[in-house]
DNA sequence: CATGAATGAGTTTTCATTCAT
DNA sequence: TATGAATGAAAACTCATTCAT
């Protein structure tokens, strides 16, 4: 059995087994052997493969960001008009399998190591800021550049915040937080079609 | 030099320090000197009156909640109607203090932790209830029941997303960030009496 | 409330609490603070009278050895006859007092620091040379010398034997304690007056 | 210098050294560096392989116990009869290696150690119980159940406080030691020889 | 006489990381 | 490619002891 071409295997469940563990145990507070232990492998090969746990951990991040983006990438395509591309990416950020909870427990986990290192600030940057033009793509056509700004700006926060929320046990259900983005994105639409006409 | 009458002095100082120290770092990763020696003493001495790190990270948290529940309900007795009210606990969680770099980032750090300290956890639902009830306390009357519990339901998310979204240095400014939730509660009612009508 | 004449009330206090606490514990690994919190005093004042924690356990062995002692000479006052003073020598040692759970483990401990303690073993040689000549005035009119020395040896380590077992939980009651000493001695004195017939 | 396998090797130099720093010491007042350095190794070696101090320190009575069995049992193998079998369990008691200053310190150590940790004193219990059965096996068919019992006790009684004494240094020297217990039994047996006629 | 305040020195434990094989 | 072996560095925690009052 030649063991050629392990490489990007092994890479792949590294970076799967250190967001499971750092879900699982809801905080950075990992050791390598755990994850090196969920991957099946010596820690000492997640040493030869990343170089360092730090590197490891960067490298998680980007992969949950792909697979965030994948999913939005998906779904946008997918979406019939403007206000369906919102309303997509909504669904995107509380889907089963984003909103689980090892991985609303994972990103916020990821947040508050953002503080002490750069790179994850930088990937967790990123993530906002696409977010953030995720839902302008939809809202700009139906809202004008300005409107849309504060409405996506709002509905980022209120995302982000039933993360928060969710990590604590105290959020609302899966459903009940689309409704609350939805409702918010509806009545501030609704408010500016009205005051528009 | 008093030799008396230390003990709250000194608990003052170290929990302070905790904040501090943790606010600093923007994560629990401070260690037990650390804090002692921003209160001016030595690790020995903060084990002495705390027994642990875990109980001084605890009482770090209740103080920090303590300071938050004196400021809500002075702004509440300030407070000339339901509108001023909501207005009121807005205007608190984004005060200066509140809202400052430090104390936001402690607050993240605390979230996280609350997924490995059971007592962490349990003061922070604390808290997201008690914001929720005193949002409760001026809708209610204006929104009734059911829709009132709603908005609270998304402000509240939207001041924790916007906490989160500061920590990351994304966010709004403190001004844009009361913005934004009182024009989510503005446009929210104004709809709902628009339709009440 | 005169404060004057505590130093003897306050040592017997601590020396008592040593005793009590290490007993409880079953070894050295007691805290000043402890034995200071059983006399009812700060560890400071413990430190005031004997200088240092090596000195109050020192003195507490002290006073553990003066307390067999007495208990000692007065049972060999009330012997009738030299048969009964190796009896009464024996009924000391496993007396409810010299043979509680409490005690005993104080002994134990006491031995072992002893390794460490070159006061505390010069102490517990002391009391072993006592236990011996206590038992050979008994003795030796009865057996000579020679026999004498031989049957005090095997009495003195069965008697030290039965307090180890006693710490370990593992030994005989008190009173089969008594008896199977009693028997030792007596089993050899008999085959000795039948040889010497 | 071979990289494999180590483990065993490791793991035995561990705990023949913690019972030489113990006995050494002559106390449980021996930390891991002490333990680690003796064998050789870094103190987080030892934590690596043995999980704690706890952990060696039992693996270490149980090595003692092993040790004392496999030589006990050699011992009654060869035995041509019962009363062999008595003196064979004396003599591997008092052997060279068994009643060394250092192993003797360590056995003394353990004791009262275990009146702290549960699981060193259930090992110790365990040795207790096997001393009286091995002499047993010897004594009942010379004396009977009763009398064995009786006879048995008391000598495992002396054969303790025989080692409690050569820990004070007060004790009979090896040769003199063997000579007590014999004489205990052989006057025991002699007695009831005399007296069953 | 008595103590609350305070600490230095020491101990166990954890863990990322290195290295020889 | 892969790992068992090994460690240095750091952190929490303990406790006898000192000192000012």
């Amino acid at each position: 059995m030649p063991k050629i071409g392990m490489e990007p295997i092994r890479r792949k469940a590294l970076t799967d087994a250190a967001i499971e563990a750092i879900g699982a145990r809801g905080s950075m507070h990992v050791t390598m052997s755990d994850i090196a232990g969920r991957a099946g492998v010596s820690p000492a090969l997640a040493h030869h493969y990343f170089g360092s746990k730090e590197h490891l951990i960067a490298e998680s991040v980007r992969s949950l960001l792909r697979d965030l983006r994948a999913d939005a990438d998906r779904a946008l395509k997918a979406a019939a008009n403007h206000r369906a591309r919102v309303s997509a990416i909504i669904a995107v950020s509380f889907s089963d399998k984003q909103f689980s909870d090892e991985v609303v427990a994972a990103w916020l986990a990821f947040y508050v190591d953002a503080q002490r290192a750069p790179e994850i600030g930088r990937l967790l940057s990123i993530y906002a800021r696409r977010l953030h033009s995720n839902l302008m793509s939809g809202l700009k056509p139906l809202a004008g550049e300005s409107d849309a700004e504060r409405i996506a700006e709002g509905a980022a926060a209120m995302i982000d915040g039933l993360y928060i929320r969710k990590a604590l046990g105290a959020g609302p259900a899966r459903h009940d937080a689309v409704a609350l983005v939805e409702d918010h994105i509806e009545t501030q639409l609704s408010e500016l079609r009205r005051r528009t006409i």
